[in-house]
DNA sequence: CAGTGGTCTAGACCACTGG
DNA sequence: CAGTGGTCTAGACCACTGC
């Protein structure tokens, strides 16, 4: 059976399955199985919002009827989706499409924790807004969002502390038109992750993210706002992190006191 | 049908599944799916050495015969540990233990990369081993190793370049008893990743690892080591490589020179 | 061509949630 | 209790590898 093309009339297909049913020419240079093409349909179904962050997508069997497959070829697909923290399994009440506003996964592109151990013995960062204003790109900003050098850009500087100690001095760049319409007011009165604001406000949801890390010495604009001596090595962290399509939507250029944190990675 | 008790003689039961057939008392307190109880069974063999790294396992259908289940459920158990790492599937040949030897994923676990991309357009690193000696483990050494302070530990210390440019400074501690023989002479003759020589040498495959990284300013002998002047940042990557059952067999202190490299990280 | 992993289906039953 | 995801089976066929 073909998830794309209307299902073929024939019968004497019921148990088989479309060797390559789908966007393929004649030589099928690429085989993409059943629950790829599933996979693909969930996702567009995602990316225009027809079901959004933190509500229920339809059933397992629901979805198996709409695109004609089995419900295990759908299974199969959620699961993919799933392990790429798009979707959210729940036994007994359904699969959600995943949010940046969930207590539990909250934070999971910060990697920075404290040395007493990992727990929230720190409770949530105090975050300052320090700037938000309308821009240019330069031309690494604009290769990082993919736009052009000159582009509009909103950006953003703030200053999160733990304990009172500020740790983190962090400049944002995000393109203007899908941020259309943020403030430094509405950054300070949101009580949340930022990455849940750009959702509910804004539509955006990031789903994932890249990071480059070096040390690196403040200059004393950065002493000042870190309230930190000259010569204190710091983490240098470029974020570019990516909505749905691979597409660029943030980048952000973090500085990262370690003298009671470390930057903790997991290798699998 | 159960994998780790005697096949029940009950034919009634053929289509349906122990509710929960092992390792549980009467009352159920956890539920354990077959196809875990499956991966177990696999993991023990991989930690016995019955398949070693870079052979084959025995195929699925074998599997299932061996352990009275079906195909389907043997297939769910090896796909998890393929995405752990653990197994590696090759379509048309079977399924292999993993190993570092293989081009492929030769430094899995070294993030560090060149500016100018992520392509090998350095080659290899070059190494030279400047140290490898008995010691007693230090109160932190011994807390990242499982072992008591003042046991016997292996310490090695190396200096990576690329492109004729020291790069990394490293210091290891492995246990000794499970690395005895070690010496700094095998290190060097050796070409290929360390971890691989602990497997075919010592036995000892590396399955993950958790790195603490920050960012810190060397000593006066780290400078001359890695020829760099005092003042210039570096990052410390710290690092506990574990084994099988989550044992740790390595602990690892890396400085790395991050004006011509950095740490790539991917946030998911 | 046989053997391996990869996909798909259909159907049964289990575990969990909430009304 | 009905509805959801989670597990398990049996069997068919496809894609890939190597002899």
């Amino acid at each position: 059976m073909s998830a794309i093309t209307a299902p073929t009339s024939d019968g004497a297909n019921a148990t088989g399955v479309d060797s390559n049913a789908v966007a393929n020419g004649p030589l099928t240079p690429a085989f993409s199985p059943l629950y790829q093409q599933i996979k693909v349909l969930i996702l567009q179904s995602l990316q225009s919002r027809e079901w959004k962050p933190s509500s229920a997508i339809p059933s397992e069997m629901e979805l198996a009827n709409r695109y004609k497959v089995s419900q295990g070829t759908v299974r199969k697909a959620i699961d993919e989706l799933a392990s790429e923290n798009l979707l959210v399994r729940r036994q007994g009440k359904g699969t959600f499409v995943a949010t940046h506003a969930e207590r539990q996964v909250q934070y999971r592109f910060l990697k920075l924790v404290p040395d007493s151990g990992d727990a929230n013995s720190e409770g949530p960062a105090q975050r300052r807004i320090v700037d938000c204003r309308r821009s240019r790109a330069q031309a690494d900003v604009a290769r990082g969002l993919a736009i052009r050098t000159g582009d509009a850009v909103l950006q953003v500087r703030r200053v999160l502390s733990f304990a009172s100690i500020a740790t983190i001095l962090e400049d944002l760049w995000l393109p203007a038109t899908p941020f259309k319409g943020l403030t430094a007011e509405r950054l300070t009165d949101y009580d949340g992750p930022m990455y849940a604001l750009f959702e509910t406000e804004f539509g955006v949801r990031m789903v994932r993210a890249e990071e480059k890390i070096r040390a690196v010495l403040p200059d004393t604009e950065q002493c000042v706002l870190l309230n930190t001596p000259p010569n204190t090595p710091l983490l240098s962290v470029e974020r570019i992190a990516y909505t749905y399509n691979d597409a660029p939507m943030e980048m952000r250029r973090g500085l990262y006191l370690t003298d009671k944190h470390y930057y903790r990675n997991a290798l699998n």
